[in-house]
DNA sequence: GTGGCTGCAAATGTTTTGCATCCGT
DNA sequence: ACGGATGCAAAACATTTGCAGCCAC
């Protein structure tokens, strides 16, 4: 929460770029819905329940800004929206991989850890001569809710 | 080739639609260039190529078509565009799933057969209650002749 | 005070849709 | 000849961009 505040304002200081209240207030929704994967139209509702000026434009701007700062990261669930979830990067940058559970009923996503992918990754380089940087993994299926 | 046509024509005439050359045409570029992961656009000029009367709207609509008939698949790669592939659907409608291994330096796109992933489905249901019915997997990385 | 940031509106690029015409059945 | 399919143009959609004014520094 504010510690991923501090996170933010701290690094807009030390690139020279500008702490606004726009910023802060896109990132702390991101924050504060940290599970829901958010479209930019959402996060542009839910900011202006605080902040009614802001425009969209500002809203993708900033989103874009975070991404290149790898603070979040964008989800293309195959609706047509791409969404954004909130980084869950390691101090060192190293990402904590996790994989998307989607529900074809209710659309609800769920994240689940799993290393498994590795020793795929390692097979597709043995076998290949790919070298593979990164994945992306979704699962689609129902949830225990909607069974 | 032309067995997958046939499939087409016998299907469009059970469902009592028509058979038409913009969707023989549409059908033929996508079984031709089964490998390149063709966005509509791409399509769309291929098949003006030999039939240069077709409109776009018709490769939009004869995609939703296809996609509905699981003649074919489409894939996100994350670049913005939506690629269509011919479908690698088995005859009792099962899936032979491959995965995508994407280039980040030329943009080439790879397929990797591998079933380690039934075993990582497997797992999730266990842990989650998530009835799993499909996946999508896209390694990212840096393919043999860009090393 | 200055330059980056914002909000608005206009532009962009992809995909969808309305409608008159066309053509497969 | 009927009704679905097509081509065109317009609309719809998310996203990006240009620009004058604004505000963080």
């Amino acid at each position: 929460m504010s510690v991923d505040q501090d996170k933010f304002k701290q690094i807009l200081r030390e690139k020279g770029l500008k702490v606004t209240t726009q910023r802060i207030s896109i990132l702390k929704v991101l924050s504060d819905c940290d599970d829901k994967h958010l479209t930019a139209e959402e996060i542009y509702e839910l900011v202006k329940i605080d902040y009614p000026e802001i425009g969209l434009a500002t809203v993708y701007r900033t989103i874009q800004l975070l991404l290149e700062l790898k603070l979040i990261d964008s989800v293309q669930l195959g609706d047509g929206y791409v969404r954004y979830e909130f980084g869950h990067n390691d101090e060192g940058g190293k990402k904590h991989h996790h994989h998307h559970l989607v529900c074809l009923s209710c659309g609800k996503v769920v994240s689940f850890e799993d290393d498994l992918l590795e020793k795929l990754e390692e097979k597709i380089e043995e076998k290949t001569s790919f070298r593979v940087v990164d994945h992306d993994v979704k699962f689609y299926g129902y949830c225990k809710d909607c069974l």
